[in-house]
RNA sequence: GGCGGCAUAGCCAAGUGGUAAGGCAGAGGUCUGCAAAACCUCCAUUCUCCGGUUCAAAUCCGGAUGCCGCCUCCA
């Protein structure tokens, strides 16, 4: 199998690092809202790399992780009146069940970054003791990025390109604009956990980075994700595990495709989504199931209903298509009786050379 | 501007060196009281364009054009 790997930029044989063990880890959701399709589809395609793995008879170590602390979280429970692992809890439900509609198959483990906040905090003191990341005054600790020279190296950035794009948030007291947070210090009211740093809450890519190499040994085999995940996050998963490791963090990286709405990417952001709901409303799972995989896990991936419809179509000429298979099964039942052994001579003997075809037998 | 991806029929789309899958739409037919469904047949001498490599290119290389994504939270 080949497997395109962002990492190479090119498409590379599948090999796994330990035999017949492969490891993988796909970042899974934020529990803050229902999945929308976007979600579906990068379920759906690892869950049928998870399939294909199992097929081939690897034995395959599948970590999906659940974000279950985090700003967007935090606002959503402020804005309903609950605390945010209530939030969290009920978006996992949630999450759940629309994946369960969708036969995607659970990972082998399922982390949630709030149960991992003393590995977290492990992490962040190495980073800190060899020079890639410090505590600043505020609570908040930052990883330094101009000290992990690989840094760019899974989206193709030099690192001062970016120094345009990065910009210091109020209240943040970064070194340099490119740092990213590693511990966050928590603000009166929100949730926190007791750090060395004060109390405070992990960044967003330290539990990536934390997880996979509680579950699975380093370098993992393949990292995924949405191709949105690739910079900044995935760019500092790679920083955090290999300046604190020494070593690859990841061997073959996988990214999804989007979903567009008319050609145009779907996000929160622009309003224009659709969730799992919305979809299985009116349609089977398996024909949004259908629908996901009929695209090249690769390429955007153009949502419409119309679309939808030509899924269904799909879908029902293939079960039309083992529903007779099965009549037809059902009428040949006679001939499971013994073939005559003299009919093939007999045949040969009217079609002496070459292969015979076997709609003839 | 930087980085990356993609370009195949009216539409969606597979195919990564050996002579263009499949689906939708369309046309014709079988069946049927009519219709629908189902089934059968037909529907790209050619893969955005220009060069190159090769006995052979949709496939590899170079260039052009167009579209999309990322560079800010995002699957």
């Amino acid at each position: 199998m080949k497997l395109y790997n962002t990492l190479a930029r090119e498409k590379q044989e599948f090999t796994p690092l330990n035999g017949n063990d492969v490891s993988m880890y796909v970042c899974g959701i934020t529990a803050y809202d229902l999945c929308h399709i976007g979600h579906a589809r990068s379920s759906v395609v690892f869950d049928v790399l998870y399939r294909y793995l199992l097929h081939k008879g690897y034995d395959v170590t599948f970590i999906r992780n659940f974000t279950d602390i985090d700003d967007k979280i935090i606002k959503r429970a402020a804005e309903v009146g609950q605390d945010a692992g209530e939030i969290a809890e009920k978006f996992i439900g949630e999450f759940y069940v629309d994946m369960d509609r969708l036969k995607v198959k659970r990972a082998t483990v399922e982390p949630k970054c709030t149960e991992h906040i003393p590995e977290m905090i492990v992490l962040t003191e190495e980073l800190i003791e060899k020079g890639h990341a410090y505590a600043a005054e505020n609570g908040d600790v930052y990883f330094r990025v101009r000290s992990f020279e690989g840094y760019g190296k899974l989206s193709g950035r030099q690192i001062d390109e970016l120094e345009s794009g990065a910009r210091i948030q109020p209240g943040e007291m970064k070194e340099d604009p490119l740092d990213f947070t590693l511990w966050k210090g928590a603000k009166p009211g929100e949730p926190s956990w007791d750090s060395p740093w004060g109390k405070g809450r992990p960044g967003w890519h330290l539990e990536c980075s934390a997880m996979s190499e509680k579950y699975a040994p380093l370098p993992l085999d393949i990292h995924g994700g949405g191709q949105d995940l690739s910079f900044p996050h995935h760019e500092n998963e790679i920083a955090q595990s290999e300046a604190a490791r020494g070593k690859d963090f990841a061997r073959y990286w996988v990214h999804n495709g989007f979903v567009q709405i008319n050609s145009e990417k779907m996000s929160k952001s622009l309003g224009n989504f659709f969730t799992i709901r919305d979809i299985l409303a009116q349609f089977l799972p398996e024909t949004l199931r259908y629908f996901l995989l009929t695209m090249h896990y690769r390429s955007p991936l153009d949502f419409s209903f119309d679309a939808m419809e030509e899924a269904e179509k799909g879908i029902k000429r293939v079960y039309t298509a083992l529903e007779q298979i099965d009549q037809a099964l059902e009428r040949a039942k006679w001939k499971k009786s013994p073939f005559p052994e003299e009919l093939p001579a007999e045949l040969d003997a009217i079609e002496p050379s070459g292969p015979r075809p076997w709609r003839m037998i």
